[in-house]
DNA sequence: ACAGAAGCTTA
DNA sequence: GTAAGCTTCTGTT
């Protein structure tokens, strides 16, 4: 095993257990067989492996095995006699499961484990941590709480009965404890069916409260006498060597004299045949279908094999029964060569025997069948309509792609809509296209298709049903339009977060046209080859079925194909938690968000843009005048040819291409030696960006219905987790100048409502004090100080009290400065100063703060020694030129990764505060509604009445985001505020 | 009709 | 020095 391998280790006599009292109705086999706990745990180990049918384990496991208890007795019993005394015996049907389920695991080709002594708990403890010295990650199948001591960084559960994973987050959200704190709880709560029995009186709920009082057992039995509460001290106090042995029989051990190590765990690729011969015998009818679709058998030439069943007595003692052999299935053709090889190779796919080529397997599975667009079915009546429905329901997954008349999810009417459920099998079903030789009036609608109604009515089930998975890309999009048509998409799963949350940084993008050739090496059909480009285009709606089906189910097919290839490498990679916390679950709420809009003032906008106009005006005469002539003062190359050429004002630069720079920096140094002309100029481009940017431009953007204005946000566009808004961008609307912040007081509500705005203070500074554990920062922002002043105050020597408006400045550009990854000639061009300066500024910083150069020099190394850097929260950002020979590009992916942490940690947290937001403020009763999100700031639509509730629930969630996944130490601030406009509430 | 550069807006 | 998106101009297709 080396690092990057994932084992899986199968908690096997917890799960017959659990699955026999968890599976309600007796399923039993024609011959009276009982068989319910072995069909739950076939099903299980065929998901874990390779099914299709995804679960939210989402890994490809590289090594695997399953692991038993082997007798009720163990050393447990030499350390205190009454150990799991008071257990019954199994009940009458499940007996003869125990060996069934060796049978079935052997039959799975997985190792089967048990040792004498011991119990399953220590094994698995045992390999757990073999794979982590390894370095390795390992996953346990399990829901029990006694394995939740091994959760760790490498070490994560997941219940396979709740198709749930179980990571630290978890088990604090359950326990109440870190993991490590596991078995000092369970020292303290003891256990009844196990029979450990701790100290009484204390639940789980009083442990945790008292572990997180005291820190750990030790110390909470050592200063017992400090509690409080009467009964509970005394409890304690008199209890205290029963809580040590309790804690002594749950503490798993991890060092068993194991006979087999991890390298027998490698995963082999299932052999169909010998596989599908079990799943025969216990009429498995439908995996059976599906391992024979998955390997390529036919069930017929396999036949069912002879099964060992034990006799009841034998339960307890070593399983003898499953060391029988299994009859070996042969395949009819073969019957004259014995021996499992040779029946195997021929029967099954070429899936090899070594962990890498199981990979491959979804790979193979997602590529294998070639992409032909004109293989697909086009669906025109409802019963081939109710037949695709009810495959993706037997799939239990399909990837879906909605055709609609707009890019905009809030104009676009729906026209189709595309499904795939397997590799190449995909199908359009039209609803809404139009004749394309249609007059002026417009095509009628063709003949042939089933009305949009009909077709909703029977998609709706599928697309809302809970047990089949959705698939899309970019699936805020079609969320919105579903949405708008009553339907409410879920559960699904969006193949371009997956790539993001996989591969962002990276030099490829994450739309379908860059994941389909990097992937699948194919290259999709282009919208503009069916709907043909510029004048001579045609709405979608226009566009010829056949054509349109090519399309439409292409996308379809290559969605479901990524997605086959792309959701296990978010496991193998250890992203699932980012992907299922802070990608997934934003995007109904950012759907939710978009579809609201907020109000802008048409009329508001209209009576600013006639002033900016009139300013400008005013200008531009005044400039003529200057320069004498009447030139196009937008134009950079015009402006520069006559401030620098003609009329010679004095330090003028060029670009990158050979122009005169005219840039506001350079034209406002010319206005400070005392020219008239530059400030005119500098002046005039800022009335005219406001009026065509943003007073000109916003009303467009009024939805005609909602009379809102709804921006998109991209959740998968910027490198660093941040979200981007366009079409408008509402996350540049200005606000540094008291000419610019007009515009803001167009964005309003009615009178019986209120915008509020809540923002993050200094939040990437609180982040970089928590990350870099700059001990002066985290004790200035515990104060509530000026952290700028205080910056300065350490770097020179002056009173934080007396400190001059210049001096704070200075260090506040170097705070932000190395946010951004400080360069010297950076911050000398910020402050304008020499770069000697500036670079002594920042040597007198780093003396100051060492800790904030280590973790500049940290990250750099980090970086350049894996090619990526997270976030706190496990995010990943790739750098992929860090180790360029170019210095400056290299220089540049320095700077960069060094920013994403702290700007990618900060997304980050307002994701978890924007994810949480919703709930929270329902449970508070509270009508306020999320409608913007501005990087550190949320801005919320609320009745007046609600105000001063709204906002400290808003608070909360905004500064205990980071909780409990990561507990900062440094505390994070919300500013809010209320008003009618959004100017006022910031 | 589109693409890139320059410039300006935000956090 | 980080991260974005939009408008205008300009040159090319």
């Amino acid at each position: 095993m080396k690092k990057g391998d994932h084992l899986f280790l199968v908690d096997g006599s917890g799960y017959i257990f659990r699955a026999y009292h968890a599976l309600p109705p007796l399923t039993r086999k024609s011959d009276g067989l009982p068989v319910g706990a072995v069909s739950g745990f076939c099903n299980m180990l065929w998901k874990l492996m390779l099914d299709a049918r995804n679960t939210d384990v989402g890994i490809v496991p590289t090594h695997f095995a399953v692991i038993f208890d082997y007798s009720s007795k163990t050393f447990r019993n030499e350390l205190y006699p009454e150990y799991k005394a008071n257990r019954s015996a199994p009940p009458e049907d499940l007996i003869p499961q125990f060996g069934l389920i060796r049978q079935a695991t052997r039959a799975f080709n997985l190792p089967c484990v048990e040792m004498e002594g011991f119990e399953a708990d220590d094994l698995i403890a045992t390999y757990a941590r073999l794979a982590r010295e390894a370095g390795g990650d390992t996953t346990v199948i399990s829901s029990d709480k006694d394995l939740m001591q091994l959760v760790g960084a490498t070490v994560g559960m997941y219940d396979p009965m709740k198709d749930r994973q179980i990571g630290i987050p978890e088990v604090i959200e359950k326990w109440g404890v870190p993991p490590e704190k596991m078995v000092d709880l369970q020292a303290l709560t003891g256990d009844s069916v196990d029979n450990v029995p701790g100290v009484p009186g204390i639940g789980p709920k009083t442990a945790a409260q008292l572990l997180e009082q005291f820190g750990d057992l030790d110390t909470l039995l050592a200063r017992a006498g400090e509690i409080k509460q009467d009964k509970r001290r005394e409890s304690i106090i008199a209890n205290a060597e029963k809580a040590r042995i309790s804690r002594q029989l749950v503490t798993l051990k991890d060092d068993v004299p194991v006979s087999e190590g991890l390298d027998d765990f490698v995963l082999h690729a299932p052999d169909g045949p010998k596989l599908i011969g079990f799943l025969k015998t216990m009429e498995f009818t439908s995996l059976t279908r599906r391992v024979a679709e998955a390997t390529g058998t036919e069930v017929g030439d396999v036949q069912a094999v002879a099964v060992t069943v034990e006799r009841a007595d034998a339960a307890h003692g070593p399983d003898v029964g499953s060391g029988a052999a299994i009859v070996q299935p042969v395949s009819r053709s073969q019957t004259s060569e014995a021996g499992e090889t040779a029946a195997s190779g021929t029967a099954t796919t070429k899936v090899g025997d070594t962990p890498s080529l199981l990979s491959a397997f979804r790979l193979e599975r997602a590529t294998a069948a070639k992409i032909d667009t004109t293989a697909y079915h086009c669906i025109r009546d409802v019963a081939a309509l109710k037949a695709w429905v009810a495959e993706a329901r037997e799939a239990g997954l399909a990837a879906f792609d909605v055709r609609a008349t707009s890019s905009d999810p809030m104009q676009a009417e729906l026209i189709g809509l595309a499904i795939a459920t397997t590799p190449g099998r995909a199908a359009y079903i039209p609803f809404a296209h139009k004749s394309g030789n249609g007059d002026l009036l417009g095509g009628g609608v063709l003949e042939n298709q089933i009305p949009l109604r009909d077709a909703l009515a029977l998609l709706k089930p599928l697309l809302e049903d809970k047990s089949v998975l959705k698939i899309a890309q970019n699936l805020k999009y079609d969320l919105v339009i579903m949405s708008r048509y009553g339907i409410d998409v879920a559960p699904f799963d969006d193949t371009m977060l997956i790539s993001y949350v996989l591969d962002a940084g990276t030099h490829h993008g994450h739309g379908m046209d860059a994941l389909a050739e990097k992937w699948l090496g194919h290259t999709p059909l282009q919208l503009k080859d069916v709907t043909g480009s510029g004048k001579s285009s045609v709405g979608f709606d226009q566009v010829d079925i056949d054509k349109a089906t090519a399309h439409a189910a292409e996308d379809a097919d290559v969605t479901l194909r990524l997605w086959l290839v792309l959701k296990p490498r978010l496991a193998a990679k250890g992203l699932v938690s980012v992907y299922e916390r802070l990608e997934r679950p934003l995007v109904p709420v950012l759907a939710r968000m978009e579809q609201r809009g907020i109000s802008v003032d048409r009329q508001i906008l209209s009576r600013l843009s006639g002033e900016l106009a009139q300013g400008a005006a005013r200008l531009e005469e005044e400039i003529y005048q200057l320069i004498g002539e009447r030139i196009n003062i937008g134009s950079p190359k015009q402006l520069g040819d006559i401030l620098f050429g003609r009329m010679g004002l004095p330090g003028g630069s060029k670009t990158k291409t050979g122009q005169w720079s005219t840039s506001a920096q350079l034209l406002e140094d010319l206005a400070a030696e005392g020219h008239e002309l530059p400030r005119k100029i500098v002046d005039w481009r800022q009335l005219t960006k406001l009026k065509s940017t943003y007073t000109d431009a916003l009303p467009g953007f009024i939805h005609p219905d909602t009379k809102r204005v709804h921006t998109s946000y991209a959740l998968a566009a910027t490198t660093t987790g941040r979200l981007s808004s366009s079409d408008p961008n509402l996350q540049n609307i200005p606000v540094r100048t008291t000419e610019g912040r007009k515009i803001r007081t167009a964005f309003i509500t009615d009178r019986s409502h209120r915008l509020v705005s809540a923002d993050y203070s200094q939040i990437e500074l609180r982040v970089l004090a928590h990350v870099a554990e700059i001990p002066q920062l985290r004790q200035a922002f515990a104060d509530g100080a000026d952290i700028h002043a205080i910056t300065a105050s350490e770097m020179f020597n002056v009173p934080v009290e007396a400190m001059p408006s210049e001096i704070r400045r200075r260090a506040k550009a170097i705070n932000f400065g190395i946010i951004y990854g400080i360069s010297a000639f950076g911050l000398a061009n910020q402050l304008s100063i020499p770069r000697e300066e500036a670079s002594n500024y920042i040597k007198k910083y780093f003396e100051r703060f060492p800790g904030i150069r280590d973790y500049i020099e940290e990250t750099k190394a980090y970086a350049r020694e894996h090619g990526f850097v997270e976030t706190i929260f496990g995010r990943r950002i790739h750098y992929p030129d860090i180790r360029s020979s170019n210095p400056s590009l290299r220089a540049f992916n320095e700077r960069a990764s060094i920013n994403a942490r702290l700007q990618g940690t900060a997304a980050d947290i307002i994701r978890r505060a924007m994810i949480r937001m919703e709930e929270a403020l329902d449970k508070a009763g509270l009508s306020a509604r999320m409608l913007l999100q501005v990087h550190d700031e949320l801005i919320f639509e609320t009745v007046e009445a609600e105000v001063e509730a709204t906002i400290p629930v808003v608070r909360h969630v905004m500064e205990n985001a980071a909780m409990p996944a990561v507990s900062m130490s440094v505390p994070l601030h919300v500013d809010a505020r209320a008003a009618n406009n959004w100017d006022e509430a910031h």
